[in-house]
DNA sequence: TGATATATTTCACCTAATGATATATTTCAC
DNA sequence: GTGAAATATATCATTAGGTGAAATATATCA
C-alpha cells in the first residue's frame, strides 16, 4: 500500500523487498535487475528508474549499504543487519496475508 | 507495487485484495472496513478515503457488482465471478513471491 | 426531538513506481 | 587505437494508489 513511507511502517513495497532479497549477496544496481528478473522467472521485472531510486531510499534507511572492498565506478550494495531482519519480518507479514486470505475463504465455503 | 494499473495487469494491491476478500459474502462499505480490521486483528486497516475510491474502481472493473435485493442508502457490494478468480489468481501469486523469497535465501545460506 | 452511531463522499496532498531519455563506462572485434 | 555494442547509472515528468481530514447524510433509539 502506498501511504506516507512504507518503510517506516516497517513494511516494504514489491520493489523494495526484491531489491533487498537480491542484495543478500553483493551486488550493483544493474545485476540487481538481471537477478530479479532471473528469480522470478519474469514474473517481476524493475526498470533502472525504480531501481536506482529505491537503492538510494533503502541506503538512506540503512537497510543496505555500499559493500566494502570494491571501489570501482559499479556501485556494489549489501544488505544490512537492519535490512535482513526487515525483509524477514516482511516475508512473515506476506506469509500471514495469504493466510488470513485461505482461512477467510474456506470458512465462508463451509457455512454454505 | 502502484504502477500504471494494477487491474490492468491482474494484480492486486493490498487495499483491493481485502476489499475484494471480505467481498465474498455481500457487505456495504462501513462493513467492509470493520471486516477488514477484524480478520487482519488490526493489522490491516483501511480508511473511508481508499475504501470508496477502491470500491468505484473495483465496481467499473466489473470485479464486484451491487449485491441484488437491497435497495437501501447502503449501497451494498458483492464479488464478481470476475472478481474471484482474480482473488484467487492473486492468492497463488502471493504465495510465489514468499516461496521464491524462502528458496532463493535458503539457497544462499547452504552456500556458505 | 436530539444525541449518537453508522455510513458515504470529496478534497488536497504524498509516496511509489514508471517510461523515457540522457549519459557514462566497459568490452572487444577490427 | 577506433568505434560499436553491451553494460551501467542517473534524472525528469507523469500517473496510480493511498491517505487524513473534513463535510455531509442517514439510522437508531433513548
Amino acid at each position: 500500500m502506498a501511504r506516507r513511507n512504507s518503510l517506516n511502517e516497517r513494511e516494504l513495497t514489491d520493489t523494495s523487498f526484491f531489491i533487498l532479497l537480491s542484495l543478500t549477496e553483493p551486488k550493483h544496481g544493474y545485476l540487481i535487475m538481471q537477478e530479479i528478473e532471473k528469480m522470478t522467472e519474469g514474473a517481476v521485472s524493475i526498470g533502472p528508474a525504480s531501481l536506482y531510486t529505491t537503492i538510494r531510499k533503502l541506503s538512506e534507511a540503512g537497510l543496505i549499504r555500499p559493500a566494502p572492498g570494491t571501489e570501482t565506478k559499479k556501485k556494489t550494495y549489501l544488505i544490512t543487519t537492519e535490512g535482513k531482519n526487515l525483509l524477514n519480518e516482511d516475508i512473515v507479514r506476506r506469509e500471514q496475508i495469504v493466510r488470513t486470505a485461505k482461512d477467510y475463504l474456506s470458512e465462508r465455503e463451509n457455512a454454505e
